[in-house]
DNA sequence: TGGTAAACGAGACGGTACGTCGCGTCTTTTC
DNA sequence: GAAAAGACGCGACGTACCGTCTCGTTTACCA
């Protein structure tokens, strides 16, 4: 992620030892920055507006004078803090100003039938169309300045996985079956995933062979 | 895909005639277009310039206007025949002038043998970024003007498909084992392919489990 | 002036044998152009827009953009065929779309009468400031780019030369006296201009000992 | 308007005591500033980076953030005390960090030739270009924000009137001519001022005829 | 001699205009 | 009637200055 240091620095000074930083000795040489501190109204506006444009029909917006108009902002205070557009969404995500509409399994006790549901749950939100264009706006948006995989799978695929893996693990546990959780959570999330990105329809048969076909019968 | 059916009959037509000829006599049995007809030329300048701009690195470059600059053709021609960029980047792919930098895997009657070394071959793709930034490419340029998926799929989905799939199938007929072909070919699609858009590594650990997994051995 | 060739081109042949070109006799070799051609609504609303804008008052309207919204014609067009906002406003004002709100004198017989009341009017035309808005925001306007003394000169000396040139050969005429009426007039354009430019006000004692001093009494 | 900042402190402070204020009790016209003064080096820095940034090729950089910055000042410094560009552009003028390239005639004790002298001398100025682009620039920067135009007056015409002044009096002393001085430095200065401003080419025959019927011989 | 209030540098802020680029459409002449 | 050339309205891009606004840091005065 280009991030400059001194966004950096200043993001996680607030934050504190914030996710997986390990590193964080550098206390001391005070970071004591001059003149006027940047706004943090303005940071979380502009993030928050980022997120609501992300909202399905609203895609088109997306822009950077978008986001600057409906944070209330100037565009160059969005540009003095983040070099491009990809960077906003990253970060806006990344601050959970937006989350995929996608919803977990119930845990009713029966495995098949809470998956089952869920995935029917799950078709309904793609055939309206949001969840496919948001997926597909962020691989879009991301892919035009670097790679980012990182930060993709960090909001589109580990929200899915994280749901359907916590419904496995409890189920695993009761069942006491010797099932492979690991690997078939990051399965159903590949197909889920795949079926989202490019809008592909599941249909009755293919969702109860799918969850047959993970997830043996005893 | 949004292909006008003008397009779609026209296309047929010539290419039968072949190659680099112009005045050759196909008049009979022709459904006889009055005026001058669309330059075969030209088609295929389009097709190899875009293409050519999809390369890593030039993906900048594919607008409309690269397109037709450096085919030599003028926009309007480009528009007349493909209603939208991602129509173009369709039928570029389709008819071969760009190819997903994924080779399938060899068949030298090991059939575990022969997806491990393919897919250690992938990882290195995946590793070079090119293929990463492509696909993704491809599905940015093609959420923007047709979220509807079954373009994607056909572009990115469906060659990768191809070419797991046909291993698989001539290992199930020699093996005479009962293997659900099809579910795992979509299985392991989906694993490759968000591996190549999210740039994620795979380990030597993760290949060897995955196929072993899904392909357990008799 | 950094006008394009083409665009002189362009302009000039409508015009045909215009101002004081002499060496136009580049009539052969057809300069037909390839193309749409460029629209001749678009450019005269420019100039239109333009002209309307340096009026007293709108003058802070007077941007690329401001010009381009007035005219109905998006920017990129004014770009397209003029390099700098001065080139617009010299042509706008060399095309007559704009004239210094500064009148002539009349013509009773009596000269020195008829110079009198002519500079209290231009007084009040000063005094109500739109005129030496206008000529200060020209000088101002074209000083960005080139220095452009013809153009200016063009439109701002001129036309106050002309008309009080006229009069004063009148009575040169019916005088019968040896005025050196060319010396005259320039020296009376020079006072003229500087008091509308610099806002000068001129005194009822100013004007009387400027006439007599310039055109003494027979 | 072009009161020295010091003085308009000064002025104010008064002036914001007496707005109904209650407080009011610092009555005794105590002229004493509390707090930190001025920085006198910091009023001339920016002075003398004005004038140097008025140059003939500089221009463009005439801008309050490029005045701050080659003062190596802060931008609110510059606002803290001159309200706008103008004000600190005809202080900058007033302390003679910049003066128009444009010297005065000598006094060789023959007035006419000292004048040719010195109108060859000013025609070649004028040809250099730099005192017409520096004449114009200032009349641009000025009028954007005081249309009055006796600052422009102050800056432009008055030099010029002083120094032609100061040779013409001097020699109608000594002439004991009756020469209407005033009148004629009017003229002189309003005609070589309009050269200037719209680089106008002064001829030979030009400057011999003007100088002749300013100035007869006696 | 220490408080304190104003001036200082730095630089972020909401704005407005800049000049450019790409879109998809249109209007010409040429083939 | 297709094709090239290229102008058109539109809208977003990223940058430059504007004039204002905090910040933390001097620095001269007055107590």
């Amino acid at each position: 992620m280009n991030m400059t240091t001194r966004e950096e620095a200043e993001r996680t000074e607030p934050v504190a030892g914030a996710a997986g930083d390990a590193v964080s000795q550098r206390a001391e040489a005070a970071p004591k920055r001059r003149g006027r501190p940047r706004s943090q109204a303005s940071r979380e506006a502009i993030l928050r507006a980022t997120g609501e444009l992300m909202a399905p029909g609203q895609y088109a917006q997306l822009t950077m004078e978008g986001i600057a108009a409906r944070a209330g902002v100037s565009k160059q205070t969005v540009y003095r803090w983040w070099p491009s557009k990809a960077d906003v969404i990253v970060e806006s995500v990344g601050e959970g100003y937006l989350t995929l509409p996608l919803p977990g399994p119930e845990d009713t006790g029966d495995l098949h039938a809470d998956l089952r549901v869920w995935m029917h749950l799950l078709r309904h939100e793609i055939e309206g169309g949001g969840a496919s264009q948001l997926a597909q706006g962020l691989v879009g948006a991301l892919a035009q300045q670097d790679s980012r995989g990182e930060t993709i799978r960090a909001v589109l695929v580990d929200p899915v996985a994280e749901q359907v893996g916590s419904r496995l693990e409890a189920a695993s546990q009761s069942l006491g079956t010797a099932l492979d959780v690991e690997k078939i959570i990051e399965v159903f999330t590949s197909l889920i995933l795949m079926n989202v990105l490019f809008g592909q329809r599941m249909s009755d048969e293919w969702i109860d062979e799918t969850i047959a076909w993970l997830i043996p019968r005893a």
